[in-house]
RNA sequence: GACUUUGUAGCUCACCUGGUUAGAGCGCCAGUUUGUGGCACUGGAGGCAGUGGGUUCAAGUCCCAUCAUAGUCCCCA
């Protein structure tokens, strides 16, 4: 093995051609669908100031932030025992003032508070950048990776969720996906669960908990629960709760008796009402889905993090991929920049396990990864030149086309060239095609050539 | 942060309990075909076995360290 060979940092990918093709069409799918319910496109800077971001994701998070070494000599304001003194956080923060973002949320929130002057609210925006975390790598989950993230910002109208439930439908309808639920829940109403087995203090413990009983199981979240602190006799009121099936209607009628005396529950309760009403009315709809895929689950709670309305999640049966997309309602997104009060709500598709899910299921339409669809080949210098101006006129016609670079002694090269890469056909010329001018024209797949007049090249190609 | 897996040709992998010049398939190059790819056949190039130590008469094979790798836990997408 070359002792020299490079390698690509742990948890990072090449994408090659191939894999672009295909991300490329689920970007742009998700893109089109982004901007037809109004949303802006926004880009941020790859690196933010550290301070944007420590203390946004918890103790945890802020380790997993890659920070960037200031640039020039980042020791000269340290002390000489600065390692011994100082400990490795402070000492972070003094060498390194900038770092990589760890997410989309964040540096939005952060535009928002700078240019709340000039924002017209609600404002909707979509971002499809990399995010970087410094954790371990492991099965779809990289230390670079893609979120593709739709947020608005500035109203609490439950429009915005009935809306997301629409696109989440409209992306995966677009890109073949046929068996797949948008789960959702609210977090009024796990608190309002909370409240109702009298586990009020342990709210966020309950949440990490059953956030993971579709992975463990039901009896091992019960057991978690209890080595969390959470008494036994409220597990034990938990559990009907969590195991409690039916439909939508059926659901929030148990809960409505369930949350008698409690105000949280009822106002969650409230807004699941209100997102199946707009659903409903958006239904009358001509040509309208029959089904949404909605999946109204209890058990849904998405970690701790800042959600305080609604929250979803999307499956796909069938697939061993996780959660595709994500996303919830929060009260207060710019409240750390010092901007209280500005409501959102936002989603967010996993475009990595995304692939997975198409890849598994062989969603990928085969025109995702054609390129170039004619080589022509010179013979010697002479004919390489007479191919230049109709290389030219394809071009403008709309085909990809390609000359062979070179003038190769034998023809096998430029061909194999063609077939290696798939293109499907050749157009050849050499002394005999010039004198008459015109073209050999070889179609790949079927072996067959015929020979087609150089001014006609471009209506024959636009038969094929 | 903890643990585990793997590291041999450009790629995917063999080499059984340590024993001569480390193999295969694919790919690459050349030829059979001096203006025609795929298919077939023939030939060829390409390796100090991740790196550094140790044990041994003898190490790709055993031991230690180190680096890389991808997976599990935690957490998350």
């Amino acid at each position: 093995m070359n002792k020299n060979q490079p390698t690509r940092p742990d948890g990072t990918r090449d994408f090659s051609p191939e894999v672009m093709a295909k991300r490329n069409y689920i970007l742009q799918t998700i893109r089109a669908v982004y901007q037809r319910y109004g949303f802006l496109p926004l880009e941020t800077p790859a690196m933010e100031n550290l301070d944007v971001l420590t203390g946004k994701y918890g103790d945890e998070g802020d380790q997993l932030i890659f920070k960037i070494l200031n640039s020039g000599d980042f020791l000269k304001d340290l002390p000489a025992d600065a390692v011994t003194s100082m400990g490795s956080k402070k000492m972070a923060s003094k060498i390194a003032g900038k770092a990589l973002r760890y997410d989309l949320t964040v540096p939005f929130a952060r535009y928002v508070v700078m240019n709340r002057g000039t924002l017209t609210f609600p404002f909707k925006r979509y971002q499809i950048q990399p995010v970087w975390r410094g954790d371990r790598p492991q099965k779809g989950r990289y230390r670079e990776f893609y979120q593709c993230d739709a947020d608005v910002v500035g109203t609490d109208s439950l429009l915005c969720e009935a809306e997301i439930i629409l696109m989440i439908n409209e992306v995966l309808g677009k890109l073949g996906v046929q068996n797949f639920q948008v789960k959702i829940n609210h977090r009024q109403i796990l608190n309002g669960i909370a409240e109702a087995i009298g586990a009020m203090d342990k709210f966020s413990d309950i949440c990490v908990g059953i956030d993971k009983l579709d992975k463990i199981g039901l009896d091992k979240v019960m057991q978690e629960l209890a080595d969390r602190g959470v008494s036994g006799e409220s597990i034990a009121q938990l559990k009907p709760i969590l195991a409690f099936e039916g439909n939508l209607q059926e659901k929030l009628t148990y809960l409505t008796t369930l949350f008698e005396n409690s105000p949280n529950g009822q106002k969650g309760l409230a807004d699941m009402r209100a997102i199946t009403q707009m659903l409903n009315s958006f239904a009358q709809a001509k040509d309208f889905p029959t089904d949404l895929h909605i999946d109204f689950d209890l058990t849904l709670a998405r970690g701790l993090s800042y959600y305080t309305g609604a929250i979803f999640e999307v499956k796909v049966e069938g697939v061993q991929v996780g959660s595709i997309s994500g996303g919830g309602r929060y009260d207060d997104l710019t409240g750390a920049f010092g901007v209280p009060d500005l409501p959102g709500v936002g989603f967010s598709f996993g475009i990595d396990r995304l692939y997975d899910a198409l890849e598994e299921l062989n969603l990928f339409p085969a025109e995702a990864t054609v390129a170039t669809q004619i080589l022509m080949i010179g013979f010697d210098e002479a004919s390489f030149a007479y191919c230049l101006p109709y290389l030219y006129e394809l071009r403008q016609a709309g085909f990809a086309t390609e000359l062979y670079p070179t003038v190769e002694k034998k023809i096998k090269k430029p061909m194999s060239y063609a077939n290696n890469r798939g293109i499907p056909f050749a157009v050849l010329a050499g002394s005999d095609e010039m004198q008459v001018g015109e073209f050999s024209v070889k179609n790949m797949l079927s072996g067959e050539q015929q020979r087609v007049k150089a001014g006609e090249l471009k209506t024959f190609f636009a038969t094929k």
